[in-house]
Formats: C-alpha cells, sequence, structure tokens
DNA sequence: CAATAATAGTACGACATCGAACAAAATTGG
DNA sequence: CCAATTTTGTTCGATGTCGTACTATTATTG
C-alpha cells in the first residue's frame, strides 16, 4: 500500500468507527432497563428478512459468533420477546419467532429511533446520505467478501 | 421526521455500523496476544496528539466511560506499553506516557494495518474514500456536537 | 451400513464494558 | 478561610463478548 493511501483510509475508517460508537451510544440511551443494540439488531432482523430463522443463520447475518448470539438470544428469550422452538427439518437446530411483545418492542424502538435522530436531519442533509451510502455499501460488501 | 427519511438514515448508520465492526474484526486479527483495538487506539492517540495526557482528556477524546479507560491502562501499563505518572499540577491525576516499547508495539500495528487493508485499495479507489471523507467528517461533528 | 467428519447449539471461563458508589484533591462561595 | 460542591481516578458488581471444549445430530464416504 503506497504511503499516501495509508492515512487517508485509515482517516475514514477512524470516522466511521466513531460514527457507529456515537451513534450506538445515542440510540441506547433511549432503549429501556438493559436492553442494547444486539438486542434490537435481532428483533428487528427478524421483521425485516423474517421470523423462523436458525439462530446459525443469524450469526452469520449479524457477524458475530455463535456464542454471542446464544447469549443475547437467551435475554430476548427470558423477557418474553421471542420464542425459540425446535427446528422440525434438523433435531440439532432451532428457530427463533419473535412474540407479540417483541414486535411492539421493536416498533417503539423504531419510534424513539425516529425521534433521537430527528435533529439530525436539519443539519445533515438527505443530499448527503443519498451521495454517500451507495460508497458505504459498496465498501461493506466487499468487506463483507474479503473476510474469507 | 419524515417517514422517507428515516430508512435511508438507518440504512446509513446500518452500513457504518457494519464497516466498523467488520475493520474491528480484521484489524484485531493482526494483533498479538489479547491486544484490541481501544490498546491501540490510545497508543496511537498517544502519538499523534501527544503524551503526557490525563486519563480523563483521553476517556472525553474516546466518547468512552472513564471507568472503560481505567481498565484499558491498566493493561496497557501492564505490558509495559505506557507509563503512568503522577500530574505535577494536580495531586488527584495522572499525566499518561508511551515507552519505547508502546511506541515500537504502535508502529508494528501501523504496518499490520497497512498489510490487512492493502487489498482494498485494489477494490476500494481512493477515489471514493475521497468523496466520503468530507461527509464523515461532517457528520461525526455534528453528532459529536450534539452529544450535550 | 458403519465409521468418520462436519454442523448446531451450549457451558464455561477469561476478559471487556460501564454504571454506581467511593476517596482524595481542587474549586467555589460565603 | 472554611464548608460545600465539583472533579479525578478507582473499586466493585452486573452484564456482554467470544474462544475453547463439549454433546447431539446430520452428512459423507469407503
Amino acid at each position: 500500500m503506497d504511503d499516501d493511501k495509508v492515512p487517508i483510509l485509515f482517516a475514514m475508517f477512524n470516522e466511521i468507527g466513531i460514527i457507529a460508537q456515537l451513534a450506538r451510544a445515542a440510540f441506547e440511551e433511549q432503549l429501556p432497563d438493559g436492553m442494547i443494540l444486539p438486542h434490537f439488531t435481532v428483533l428487528n432482523h427478524l421483521i425485516r428478512v423474517g421470523d423462523g430463522q436458525t439462530p446459525l443463520a443469524m450469526a452469520r447475518a449479524f457477524q458475530v459468533p455463535k456464542t454471542s448470539l446464544t447469549h443475547t438470544l437467551a435475554v430476548l428469550e427470558d423477557r418474553g420477546l421471542i420464542d425459540m422452538r425446535p427446528n422440525p427439518k434438523d433435531a440439532r437446530s432451532k428457530c427463533v419467532w419473535i412474540t407479540v411483545k417483541g414486535r411492539a418492542f421493536r416498533n417503539d424502538a423504531i419510534a424513539a429511533l425516529s425521534e433521537q435522530f430527528g435533529p439530525l436531519e436539519a443539519e445533515f442533509s438527505q443530499e448527503r446520505i443519498v451521495r454517500m451510502l451507495p460508497d458505504l455499501t459498496a465498501l461493506r460488501k466487499l468487506m463483507d467478501a474479503a473476510r474469507d
């Protein structure tokens, strides 16, 4: 890598890391109790992609170790936000279903999210988002593919 | 927030979050032992901004709770990568200095970083980075300012 | 079909994160 | 000055993350 290309790539990841951290902190402030981003992420995924997914498929989707997801799912089940049932097609496996309570929680979180990030739109125009998003998506896909 | 603005803002943060996670995982693979990103971040900060900083100033710079930084600094001191000395201007406080070993570690990590992310430059042009960076920086600054 | 390998999920332990409470020192306000 | 408040850093406890090792089940292969 040429010397002059390191700093700017570095700077980009640095900004991305800080933004991710600030966004996460701001969002989690809006969540009740001990709920954190991964809890919401699971519920949101179950609604966007559809429930009945296996834990392993979800762990891959989120790029986290399956042991991390085991813990996250246990919390969600404890709180009645998901149900875990045996996978009829594979006795080793399970399927994750979102409950009515889980759907409500997710919807409330979305509303809080809009509330939390609403002020941003006044200062950070949709234009800029539209301009960045394709590049961000391309970068994410490249990195996703690169992680053999 | 208008309904049509939520999804794209949401999508942007989602991409940013995934990229941050993938970049962190890829980078940490290159680090030895139990060293993780925050360890490197501290060493890098001490070189970029200058050492002799107080823990609290650094916690603010990284947007992390001071208790988290206490732990990170303890690890770095254990491994001989930093020194912590009393702050001559405030007996409650300390100053953090990077050691020769710490500098070497940071330089090695930078080299590993370049190695790790080198292949990206073939697929993700510097042009795109240059195009995105000002927007990312602007967004980071807005969010930083917003967190009262 | 049996033996072997691969896969799904979990238990456990080491370590990271971070809020609450704390002690020590500095600052402030009367 | 002195008392009250604020600031700095740590300790402690609860929880999250994740690598290793394990069990149960399924897939492969000779």
